[in-house]
DNA sequence: CCTTTGTTGATAATAGTTACTATTATGAGC
DNA sequence: GCTCATAATAGTAACTATTATCAACAAAGG
C-alpha cells in the first residue's frame, strides 16, 4: 500500500474521461489538445503526469508507437506491423490473451503489444 | 531493387561488426562508444544513419525499449516484460516464429517484439 | 582526369518527455 | 464550515534520443 495519498483532481478526471471516451490509442499531445477544451490552461506536464499515474494504477494502458507513447483504455488486442521503409504502423488482427501470457511468464500481464516489422505490401510492390 | 547505389564504407563495416559481435541489444550510444575505439572521429549521426540502413536492408533488427531504440543481430526471440512501477525491462523466454507470424498477417515479418507490461515480481512483493 | 553522387563529421534542430519551482487546491481532522 | 499539511498544478526550462543540414570528402564510371 502506498504511503502518499493520491488526490482526485479536476484535471485527472478530465484526462481519464478523454481516454475512456476514445476507442483508439491517443498520444499525450492529443489528450492535451482535447483536455484544453475543458480546462483551457491545463499544462502538458500535468497531462503526462496523470497519464502515467493512470498507467501505473492500471486504469489505462500504454503502448509505444515508434518513439511516441500512446494511451488507451484497451488493455489488449494490440498487434501492429511496422514497415521499415515507409515507417507506417498498421493494426493487424491477432488473438492473444493477457491471461494466457500471464501464465506463460509467471507475472500478471496487464497489457501487451505484439510489434512486427518488415516491408508492407505497398512498399514491397513498389520495390522502393 | 533500389536505384541508389549503396557504398560499403569503413564506418558501415565497423558498425555492422559491433552489432554482430554482440549477443544483446545495443543502443545507438553504446554502438557509438564502441565504434569510436576503432574510428575515433566517427560521428553519432553516422552511427544512426548506418544502423537504420542495416535495419532497412534486414541485416540487423531494431527493438524499442522504453523510449530508446536498440539494435541486435537477433531477428527473433524478442519477448520483454516491462514493469510499470520500476520501469525495468526483463527478457522473457517465448517461442514465436517469424514464419508463423508472416503467414498470419500476410506480409513478410523480418522481426518482431512481444512487449508485455505489468508489475514485476519484485515490485509486486514490495507493494510499492 | 573530371563529373557525379553517396557518405561523412560536425553541429543545429526537432520531438517527446521529464524536472523544477512558486503557487494553488484537495481532503482529513477539527 | 475552517485550518493546515502537502499533493498537484501551470508554466517553463531542461533533458534525451533522434534526425536534418551542409560543406568537405571519396569512390565509381566514363
Amino acid at each position: 500500500m502506498s504511503s502518499k495519498a493520491s488526490r482526485w483532481t479536476k484535471q485527472l478526471e478530465v484526462i481519464m474521461d478523454i481516454v475512456y471516451r476514445n476507442e483508439f490509442n491517443l498520444t499525450a499531445d492529443e489528450v492535451y489538445a482535447e483536455a484544453r477544451t475543458q480546462v483551457p490552461n491545463i499544462s502538458l506536464g500535468t497531462v503526462y503526469r496523470n497519464l502515467n499515474k493512470l498507467v501505473q494504477t492500471g486504469y489505462i494502458a500504454s503502448v509505444q508507437k515508434g518513439q511516441v507513447q500512446t494511451f488507451s483504455k484497451h488493455p489488449f488486442t494490440n498487434a501492429h506491423f511496422e514497415c521499415v521503409k515507409c515507417k507506417r504502423v498498421l493494426r493487424v488482427p491477432f488473438d492473444l490473451r493477457t491471461t494466457d501470457l500471464s501464465k506463460k511468464v509467471g507475472m500478471e500481464v496487464t497489457n501487451f503489444e505484439l510489434r512486427m516489422t518488415g516491408v508492407c505490401r505497398e512498399c514491397e510492390s513498389k520495390c522502393i
